[in-house]
DNA sequence: TTAAAAATTTAGGAATGCCTAAATATAATT
DNA sequence: AATTATATTTAGGCATTCCTAAATTTTTAA
């Protein structure tokens, strides 16, 4: 029997996955906020029951059982946050928290009717890809705004929705999936980003650039 | 801190007390499907809290602050069942076991946007009252069906909403909150009820219609 | 009123999921 | 290669919520 617990580790492994091929113990005590004494009891029990591959001290990996579970939430959790903005009104700074307790409740049913009531949408409110019923999240590694070179523009790709006053500072200055951005200066000793979006400058930290994640082309 | 069990438990007494004060162990064990002793132990820890009394042997009674978390879970279930039903598209029979699960979960801004979107609605589509946000819900005590003599119209007041599969039965006949029914004959040992309603005849068993609350006086 | 039946509680235990502290394994550095 | 630092696991515990079986209290009935 799958519990909320077990699903989210299961959901925290993929996410950590992408790119790397083994997630370390700590990595996922770290995502979590849980101690990595807890990880290792948990691990060994989705080992135990075939949803990873887990060798003492080298880390995890999902099996494809695993992986089907994790996505399952993944798509359970953006949908959610693109229901409860479009449909209900939601802002987006709200939107991660209540996804993250309603993911492991809600039904297949309910899950479908999202869907269909948002015309089978691909990507979340915070530019994530919403990965089909029983289809792979193939999400590409972005570079963040701080790996951009100044002069370069770029399109905002996904911004990470896990702190809600961050997203509301960002949608205060437009940073919004899809919005293109001019990087007109970078200030040395880690200082600030000179930003231009739309014929207006905005100068923002290092610590909000490296949660901006964006498309390398300039469109 | 309050769990998900203990907000189950104030929910089932809540509903259990309706008419009678106090509540028994053994009901709520019943109603629950878990053991008496079960009961025992999580009546002792929510006594200890404030949120219910409880003397050995004689039953328990909830307290104002039980009673006010009871009607916050009442009103979550029977807005969500609602909202299930007219906004997302749900058949009445599913939403019961849907809503018994997001009733914990939901945040108040999900709660008020869900009544907001239905207008501020008073009762479910099974027929019982949604109490108002910090408001006391009163459901008088109606009778069933089996209870009506032959010969007299009653409208049905509201169905119980845990069984789905009768739940599809009574939407088959057209047995809904609102509608008038007149109970043409009784069966005698135990036997049918035969019922008109809308000009067309229907038997239905002893058991069904226990389940049908209906108000006595004939519209 | 006393014995039998029913209801309720106590005792002891299991599973889940977290924790801290101590032990051990791996990696990095001199 | 030996030592230090870091990462990881093991051991032992705690809270929650359920269970069964045995003991106790209350109710019912002879």
């Amino acid at each position: 029997m799958i519990t909320h617990a077990m699903e989210d580790y299961l959901k925290t492994v993929y996410l950590l996955q992408e790119g790397q091929e083994k997630v370390s113990t700590s990595a996922i005590a770290q995502q979590m906020e849980v101690s990595a004494a807890s990880v290792t009891g948990m691990v060994r029990k989705l080992a135990a029951m075939g949803l990873l591959n887990y060798t003492s001290y080298q880390g995890v990996e999902l099996t494809e059982g695993g992986k089907k579970i994790a996505q399952e939430i993944i798509r359970h959790h953006r949908l959610l946050e693109l229901y409860l903005v479009e449909i209900m009104g939601f802002t987006w700074d709200k939107v991660h928290d209540e996804a993250d307790k309603l993911e492991h409740v809600i039904s297949e049913e309910f899950e479908e009717r999202m869907s269909e009531a948002l015309g089978h949408p691909t990507t979340d409110p915070h530019g994530h890809a919403i990965p089909a019923k029983d289809g792979a999240l193939q999400e590409i590694a972005y570079e963040t705004l701080t790996e951009v070179d100044a002069g370069n523009s770029v399109t905002i790709q996904h911004v990470n929705d896990n702190n809600p006053e961050m997203l509301r500072y960002l949608d205060q200055l437009g940073i919004l999936p899809g919005i293109v951005v001019h990087v007109v200066a970078k200030e040395p000793f880690n200082g600030p980003l000179r930003l231009r979006i739309d014929q207006t400058e905005h100068f923002i930290g290092r610590e909000v650039a490296g949660n901006v994640f964006v498309n390398p082309q300039t469109i």
